[in-house]
DNA sequence: TTTATGCTTGGGAGCGCTCCCAAGGAGGGT
DNA sequence: ACCCTCCTTGGGAGCGCTCCCAAGCATAAA
């Protein structure tokens, strides 16, 4: 019969205690370079690795972030910005020797399953929830749990959360000085559903951008869903108004606009500039290559596992990391000469 | 001072013990419907949820699986094929009531660090694995372990593992008849790297295709490595031995053909047929729309989680799934009237 | 009435670990 | 030689749960 290999049981091939074998496993001090060696022998040569869920139950911690991406799921990764999201948190929680655990859901009956699934103790030590619309009460839940969790994006009741997020309204200003920069004298906007922070961010950043220009958006205004589908849709409405430019809220949308553009008979950037925010759909895919404000998904990623770490040890001040965004200036604007690779 | 709230404490407010309220929360049966009603009203009044690392302990289950994916992760999510595998298998996950743990990793120091980390006893009841890469020791590695997992993709050395797969090599052959019965007379291929088993698979089909139907590449093949630049450069090589027609062993590579037979002045479908392989670019997203041999990607995802619980609870004799593909025709094969919606 | 049968309930043991404290031994100071 | 300190080691207690068994009790059968 083969006994369970625990830490008693490496400990007595060793001829060492429970307690010893520990100390070593967990690179404890005071143990002896001699004990350590045999104890690393035996451990090397079984195999040995300890049991998650007892060090779990023991140590109150459990090594696991939980990363809850409420969404319309079906749609979920048509854009690559979750994608991105969680390749920059997974790659920041195996820094940090942690585990990362997934929760997807749309809408419907298993929301509330899984929330409370995200929240029962002993399975995550933290986690970091996507917020997206407004109002969302997700982030409420949460704040009555006491589970640790930082938030990214920006929820708007804000004010008592940990939240990393980039800075929409500054990044859209910059899309509209640009367009006017330009000359560009009609704009006109696709927005981002308004029951969305970011979108409203993204807004109200364009139009106070047009606004210090002297320019303004009068009726030239649509609003999509991200998708690709309702760029083109919002576009050709717009088209009748004869904008001379478009700030799209996202590059997914602005994909479609470049269509629609297209079907139109009308040409970008000579009859109307395009810039698009997110800067995260591969450039030589459209053509013209994307001007657009590009938001830094990995890292936002990335500090967020390190903010919610520091939430777990007990940061209790709220704090809200803001990145900054960056203007990618490529053809679809008009501002460099429009060297088209080929096409 | 306020006492822990764990299964005594529950059953001390209700006023029976321990063991009756575990079995109140797991459904137990013989328990009165008047204890029953007490035990449950408690609950809902403190909120009290299992610790999940104590139930994981003392079952010796923990409710979770893990996926791996081993790739070069920068790339990981611009195609959109993992999402939509996670998509599949989050969602089976749920349906099932488990948590889905996440291990990405792409090359290096970290993959060991990973592996060993997935085998931790208590973490996780076991593992799907996305087998890309021919050879692939992470396979291997497991079988050495106690640790239940099932393979998504087809591993070389699959005799005695547990996998599911797409049957990528009748996929490849249907598109060869298909360019085949459309008359075509000089096939290319852009493979998928050979370095991995769908590529293979795929390569050999489509060639075993077109050899039923008395055709032959000849020395028209090009091998890329899933990247839409591959797929451009590819074909820009392949333009030069004037094929009438190519099959692309997926979608993004396809997305880059299409741009190289653009920029080489040529016009798909009229000059060549383009058919490729996944079904996972939204078709609007090209121009011409992609004729595709669809694979049906999230139920692969679905099944495999079903596999793997079958596979937790005992199942032992290896069972290889294996799920048909489907040719979706749309323009860029020439076989529908071209009515290009605008463009 | 007595014995058998079933349902209901409580409590012990144990999962494998961490944390803490006490015991033993080596070494340095006086 | 002695004491005190520090390093090393072992073992008890306990984390919150599940599993099992025995005890209590009501009801049915003899």
């Amino acid at each position: 019969m083969t006994r369970p290999l625990n830490l008693e049981e490496v400990g007595r091939r060793a001829g060492v205690s429970r307690s010893t074998v520990s100390r070593v496993v967990n690179g404890g001090p005071n143990v002896s370079s001699e004990t350590k060696r045999r104890v690393e022998a035996v451990i090397a040569e079984t195999g040995y690795r300890p049991h998650a869920a007892a060090r779990s139950l023991a140590s109150n911690s459990t090594g696991v972030i939980g990363l809850v991406i409420p969404s319309a799921v079906a749609t979920l990764f048509d854009d690559p910005y979750f994608g991105r999201l969680i390749l920059g948190i997974s790659s920041a929680t195996n820094d940090v020797s942690m585990t990362l655990a997934l929760f997807l859901f749309g809408a419907g009956p298993d929301e509330s399953s899984i929330i409370s699934r995200v929240v029962t103790p002993g399975l995550v030590d933290g986690v970091i929830v996507t917020a997206t619309t407004r109002g969302d009460p997700l982030i409420d839940h949460m704040q009555g749990t006491s589970m640790p969790f930082v938030v990214v994006g920006r929820p708007d009741n804000a004010g008592s959360t940990f939240c990393v997020d980039v800075d929409n309204r500054a990044g859209a200003r910059t899309a509209a000085l640009h367009l006017a920069g330009l000359g560009r004298r009609r704009p006109a906007l696709i927005a981002a559903p308004s029951n969305t922070t970011a979108g409203v961010d993204r807004r109200n950043g364009f139009l106070e951008g047009l606004a210090e220009a002297g320019l303004s958006v009068e009726s030239r205004v649509a609003e999509g869903d991200w998708s690709q589908e309702s760029g083109r849709d919002a576009m050709a409405r717009l088209l009748a108004d004869r904008p001379d430019a478009v700030f799209v809220a996202s590059d997914r949308m602005a994909v479609g606009a470049l269509r629609a553009i297209r079907e139109a008979g009308l040409h970008c950037p000579g009859d109307i500039s395009v810039v698009s925010f997110d800067g995260i759909v591969p450039p030589d895919l459209t053509s013209p290559r994307l001007t657009s404000v590009v938001q830094p998904v990995t890292e936002v990623g990335e500090r967020a596992v390190r903010l919610l770490t520091a939430v777990i040890a007990g940061a209790s001040t709220p704090e809200h990391v803001v990145f900054p965004t960056e203007l990618a200036v490529r053809e679809s604007c008009g501002a460099t000469p429009t060297a088209e690779p080929g096409a």
